[in-house]
RNA sequence: GGAGAGGUGGCAGAGUGGUUGAAUGCACCUGAUUCGAAAUCAGGCGUGCGUGCAAGCGUACCGGGGGUUCGAAUCCCUCCCUCUCCGCCA
């Protein structure tokens, strides 16, 4: 969420931004009609402040008068906070109206863009920021794309995930299992030695959490939901990771706050489905470890690039080919400032995907959570936020089968030998 | 799930209808003292919103929501959570 202190000293500079995301000179009034509601939300504060404090006035003195004695006089002020509450009563309606109103359309404005988000529709029109430079793996006409190296070799299985519960939930099994939770070590070691503490969150959280990360209310369809409990099952850790840090002010020299999590992540995908997501490419649950940082503004950039060349790093150890996208204002995430996607190759499919995804919120996320700091003079200012994946599961394991399947057997690469204990997959 | 107790500022802990945004202690910050430190003394020390150049002022907030009352941390209703005991259980 903008703050409102943004869209009103820096108006020119929002609506430039959600030019960058396409937005018609129609949806751009948006941005005039939010300032004037807040001009009628200041005014009714100040009338409601100033009633309320005529109220608590009058209510002293009728204390002091009873206690000398003068009931009439008592009586008469009780008679004048009776009609000030009623004026109170309403202001304080209206003003719930108008402040719901207000959050609505505050809650329709995405993030603006930085100033390195290139223009564009869609995703044809994102930057690639690094290419693949070397050679791609090659394979003649029989190589198989990974949910035919998954049957071949006995490591997930669709029909039983279908049989147990649905189509998008496969079950690993066998070294496909294993290969899996040794993807999750990996990255998550790799992960604590850059310095990130490692969460283990709870999976279903509340409404209040869901909100925070704004999963609520825009993108409720997107989540499942425990409706006998009222809890959402996370379609990320970003969600839980992030609201640990929910109405805290957090010192100044405690900054950046590292954080990374393992875990599953459940999404609905309601009307996702179409072409290019057989087998592991788009999944009802699937595995993920998330990192989050919450820094300074004056440092969140920078710490983008070292967490983009963090993940670089972890690619490069499982030697997958890959390529960062500086996505378009377009293709970019609803509360995000600046994304860079990561994608790896996928040599039988041939064809990119999307494994990772590194994004700068700046303070559009930490003004909903209320998450700030303390600056050395004692200001509170929001902070900045930023995750990524590192990395999320499936397409990396179906680049890893695809690209290093050879006659012999699927061979895994050196980094994971002493997570997954052997190092070719074997008919 | 049943019975009981309880949720107050960073922590501990007073406060059962008015002058309490909240005593006191600890922690923290500033100053005095000191060669420096400890100890001691003096002062300061919550957040949101509104208003103001600012100091400040107004307002709301004592688990969440609602109610009674001229007035609620204090009384009532409801929900959530924590603790103790019992039951169940990985």
């Amino acid at each position: 969420m903008l703050q409102l202190k943004v869209l009103r000293e820096e108006k020119q500079r929002v609506l430039a931004g959600l030019r960058k995301r396409n937005w018609s000179a129609a949806q751009l009034k948006v941005v005039d009609t939010i300032l004037q509601i807040d001009d009628q939300r200041r005014v009714t504060q100040k009338e409601l402040d100033d009633t309320l404090a005529e109220m608590n006035r009058l209510s002293k003195t009728i204390g002091q008068l009873m206690g000398q004695g003068k009931s009439a006089e008592a009586e008469s002020a009780k008679a004048q906070v009776a009609e000030l509450k009623e004026i109170s009563r309403q202001l304080e309606s209206r003003q719930l109206d108008i402040k719901t109103r207000l959050d609505e359309l505050l809650y329709s404005v995405p993030n603006i863009p930085s100033k390195l988000v290139p223009k564009g529709k869609s995703a044809d029109d994102n930057k690639v920021a690094k290419d693949w430079t070397k050679p791609f793996p090659e394979f003649g006409e029989d190589a198989l794309p990974h949910w035919e190296l998954g049957k071949k070799y006995n490591l997930f299985d669709f029909e039983l995930g279908v049989k147990l519960t649905g189509s998008g939930f496969p079950v690993y099994r066998g070294k496909g299992a294993r290969l899996q939770r040794a993807l999750i070590q990996f990255f998550l070691d790799e992960n604590i030695k850059a310095g990130y503490e490692e969460i283990l969150p709870p999976h279903l959280v509340n409404e209040d959490t869901a909100r925070a990360t704004g999963q609520l209310p825009d993108k409720e369809a997107q989540m499942y939901k425990c409706d006998l409990d009222n809890l959402y099952l996370i379609p990320t850790a970003e969600v839980p990771v992030t609201n640990l840090v929910r109405d805290e002010i957090v010192p100044y020299k405690n900054l950046p706050l590292r954080f990374t999590a393992y875990t599953p992540c459940f999404r609905r995908e309601a009307g996702a489905w179409g072409a290019h997501v057989r087998g592991l490419n788009r999944l009802h649950q699937f595995d993920k470890v998330e990192i989050v940082v919450v820094e300074h503004p004056e440092k969140s950039y920078e710490t983008l690039k070292g967490m983009i060349s963090h993940v670089s790093k972890i690619l490069a150890k499982l030697e997958i080919p890959y390529r960062i996208l500086r996505l378009c204002g377009g293709d970019m995430g609803f509360t995000s400032a600046l994304t860079y996607d990561f994608e790896a190759w996928s040599g039988a499919q041939k064809r990119w995907l999307e494994i990772s995804s590194v994004s700068n919120f700046e303070t559009f996320q930490s003004n909903r959570l209320q998450l700030r700091y303390r600056d050395g003079d004692g200001k509170i200012q929001l902070t900045h936020t930023l995750n990524g994946s590192s990395l999320a599961l499936p397409r990396v394991m179906a680049a890893l089968l695809e690209n290093n399947q050879t006659p012999e057997g699927i061979k895994i690469p050196k980094a994971l030998w002493k997570y997954t204990g052997f190092k070719i997959i074997e008919a």
